[in-house]
DNA sequence: TTCCAATTAAGTGTATGCATTTTGTGAGGC
DNA sequence: GCCTCACAAAATGCATACACTTAATTGGAA
């Protein structure tokens, strides 16, 4: 069982997320989520719940919820046999993020447009303004990663559909994960955040139209920040 | 723990679902799920674990484990100090998952079309010859829904984008909700029918394009059979 | 009377134990 | 030699128990 060589990190729970409000389901989570994508775990390997939870350190119960989340979401396909298994494609999970995200966010930004109220407008400004481009790298990173989650979810949040909410949202705590890359051009930083505040533009003036193609270019310009670009 | 007085129908968990091999994780999912989407649990109410347990007579384990899924999905809010309420809008579920279901499955269509195997393509085609419009109203039904569920999730499966297919699979399965409506017009499913024969011939075809189209049309004409006709 | 604080009640999260199902292995028969 | 059946080992799901956090109520003081 625990007795394995091999994990002495792994058990590190409070160093692993850093924010130790998470709980130890949303801990287990994402470390399945992270051994999946991290190709560890393959397509088609099944999953023992109580051998995650050996090398984990942690009881049987949160690994259990953790992989409810995980089948819910698609990224596991419990079999007949109620054991889980890591579903065909799985390590190509952000591509297929992404992809979603071509088809919704387009959609979510038309009918954000005007919907905003102007409180969270305000708040979006400020975290646009925040974003400085003539400051150190690590800030700037970090004040572009706000702005663009507090944008993309704030679109979510209005668009008025509770199921597109929540999908977006999701794909945008994925983005977490993804942040892994170090070798971040300014370049596309830059791009990125003028299609942003171009995007906010289209928020503020309620164009429907102008703020679904601004998203579509963003999200398309995008694309070769993954891995992989095999979108659709 | 079940002693409480007046819930003596909830507790008939191996009736309320028939299938016996859900777990019981599975009914107490679709159970707050019922009571949310029946307004019996108004958006914005906190939702007690214990509660809930004692009144369907299992234990808090599988609830929380609901709730996980619930909160997951977007059903349901967790706030900060842990405790899940019930998301605003929710009692519109069924729209926001057509809208969405609008934005989603042309494009998988398209990318099933000629993907699809054909042994999968059979299958739906003796699936399709099954609805025979001349029998009578149950069964005509009954096999008009089975062909329906199969296009649509061979669909999503072919897609090629994982995401995609387990959130149309979802949206597929909340449909069984949403068939308590008894005046269902023999015209309509007729209608219905004859789109699906369109779509599955585009599938059969490779023709991505007329998959697409046939889609769009065929969710966009069946949007009257939601109770609200709010769609985007 | 009103406000603040402390204690009490309620609820959530996690760990452990038990019953059931499933899987893997080995012996026996064809 | 191969297949089948049976038994054992393991894993899963659910229930209960415990620790901790959060909300509520009651008490006292200003």
């Amino acid at each position: 069982m625990a007795s394995s060589a091999s994990e002495t990190d792994t058990e590190a729970q409070a160093e692993g997320t850093g924010d130790q409000s998470v709980s130890t389901a949303d801990f287990v989570y994402e470390e399945i989520l992270k051994r999946i994508v991290q190709g560890v775990l393959r397509e088609g390997s099944p999953l023992r719940g109580s051998t995650i939870a050996a090398e984990l350190g942690v009881s049987r119960t949160p690994v259990a919820q953790a992989i409810a989340r995980l089948v819910a979401e698609g990224v596991l396909n419990q079999e007949l046999n109620h054991r889980a298994i890591v579903a065909t494609g799985a390590e190509r999970w952000f591509i297929s993020v992404h992809e979603v995200r071509i088809l919704l966010e387009p959609a979510a930004a038309a009918a954000s447009a005007g919907s905003v109220p102007a409180e969270q407008l305000e708040k979006l400004e400020e975290l646009s303004e925040a974003v400085n481009l003539d400051a150190d790298s690590s800030q700037l990173r970090d004040a572009a990663f706000r702005f663009d989650h507090a944008l993309h979810n704030a679109i979510a949040e209005c668009s008025g559909n509770l199921l597109l909410k929540s999908i977006i949202q999701k794909c945008m705590s994925f983005k977490r994960f993804a942040y892994r890359v170090p070798n971040d051009p300014l370049e596309r930083l830059t791009r990125s955040h003028h299609e942003h505040l171009q995007i906010l533009k289209a928020l503020k003036h309620g164009d429907s139209e102008f703020a679904s193609s601004a998203m579509l270019l963003h999200l398309r310009s995008t694309v070769s920040e993954l891995p992989d670009h095999h979108v659709v």
